[in-house]
DNA sequence: GGCAAATGTCAACCGCTGTTGACTGTAGAA
DNA sequence: TTCTACAGTCAACAGCGGTTGACATTTGCC
């Protein structure tokens, strides 16, 4: 976010790839800080160090950039990954705690997740990532009954988590102690992981029988 | 969101009073639904039978009546008052079905959450919005310790399931059992609406002692 | 070296949108 | 009836921001 052209584009040959992708890392952090509509072209440009017809060359449109922003932002298997006992836990401290190795990027997938959502064309294409993508890879990780509904409930509760806690951040989380969230929200995700709600009395009859994974 | 002047607007005798809600929940349906920056000043006022001046007449600027909205929506008391033995099983309720009486309209607050935490200015009315009322009325209803982080918790799960299941809408959340959905939803929360996380092995020494209601 | 494609800049455009000030018509009091 | 305050319209303004096309510069191939 340093709105001045960076150095390290500043003696860059000319170089297609590059510049693709610089454009692409810059796009992310403003998009993750500001949103789709506050982040500015032209900032975007200048941050990548290119001016902004550059974002019209190579991808078409602003638009366009975010689609592929969003599609490349999304792959949680290295967080899935690892013993599935902890899961819950490790799922909670990243919240929390963030990303160890990347200071702040370990944030954004889920605060990309959010400015998604507000835009509706964006919204259709994380929708279909989530239900080929990063759904189904969690929901194989969790197996059991029901894994694909699970899968859903567990995203949404840590995208929920990360909009209080990093984005609004009212005092009755942002002073908590750390150690405490992590364990009251580890303790609500492992609701969802181990598998439990079926043994109970539903008012409808529980038959129904849809495994939809 | 009709898009032509609402027939109500149409014989409503001039009356300040009345057309000032009538612009209030048309900007509240149009927010909720497209976020502010697709809101249009003209299409809001449209919807409330009026002329885009009449939004800035009554509320400053559009950003004034963003405020309004946002101050006017959130109101959870009715939600939470009742038996507290079901209150996890009624939100889960209300986040599935949606309130009971009006169709659509239960679904917007924990929306308009949403596009607040978006809007950098809204973000900061919202956070007091929530610290200095609606967590201290939940955290109230809840009791026990750590009331305040509990009930911020409770919010935060509330509004990452409401994105995920009505906007986003994935296949594996919006084809599920509603009322599996319900049940497992009303099983998350009740683990951090009573209490648990406590006794159990934490890394850090537990006696932090932080109460913050 | 020279030419052509690729890479990038620049300035202008243009549509959208919030906002404003002057104007019109209605309602109610004198 | 007439006058005033108020409710509302209308057209124009202003500026932001994405987009575009014409132009400059570099790169790599023959």
């Amino acid at each position: 976010m340093t709105s001045e052209r960076s150095e390290a584009a500043a003696h860059r040959r000319r170089d297609s790839t590059a510049t693709r992708t610089a454009i692409l890392e810059a796009a992310t952090r403003h998009f993750a800080c500001k949103g789709y509509g506050h982040a500015g072209a032209r900032e975007i440009a200048m941050d990548a160090g290119v001016t902004a017809a550059m974002i019209n060359r190579y991808f078409g449109s602003k638009e366009g950039l975010f689609a592929e922003v969003i599609e490349r932002a999304f792959d949680i298997r290295e967080l899935i990954d690892g013993d599935r006992a902890t899961l819950a836990d490790r799922l909670a401290r990243l919240m929390v705690y963030g990303r160890p190795g990347a200071p702040e990027s370990g944030r954004i997938p889920l605060l990309l997740l959010l400015r998604a959502a507000t835009e509706p064309a964006a919204a259709d294409l994380l929708r279909d990532r989530l239900e080929s993508e990063n759904l189904p890879v969690l929901a194989e990780r969790l197996g059991g009954p029901d894994a694909g509904t699970r899968a859903g409930l567990i995203i949404a509760h840590l995208t929920g988590f990360a909009i209080l806690y990093q984005m609004i951040r009212p005092r009755q989380l942002a002073d908590a102690d750390r150690e405490q969230l992590v364990a009251r929200l580890s303790a609500g995700l492992a609701v969802t992981i181990d598998e439990p709600p079926d043994p109970q009395p539903r008012p409808t009859p529980p038959k129904s029988s849809q495994k939809n994974l």
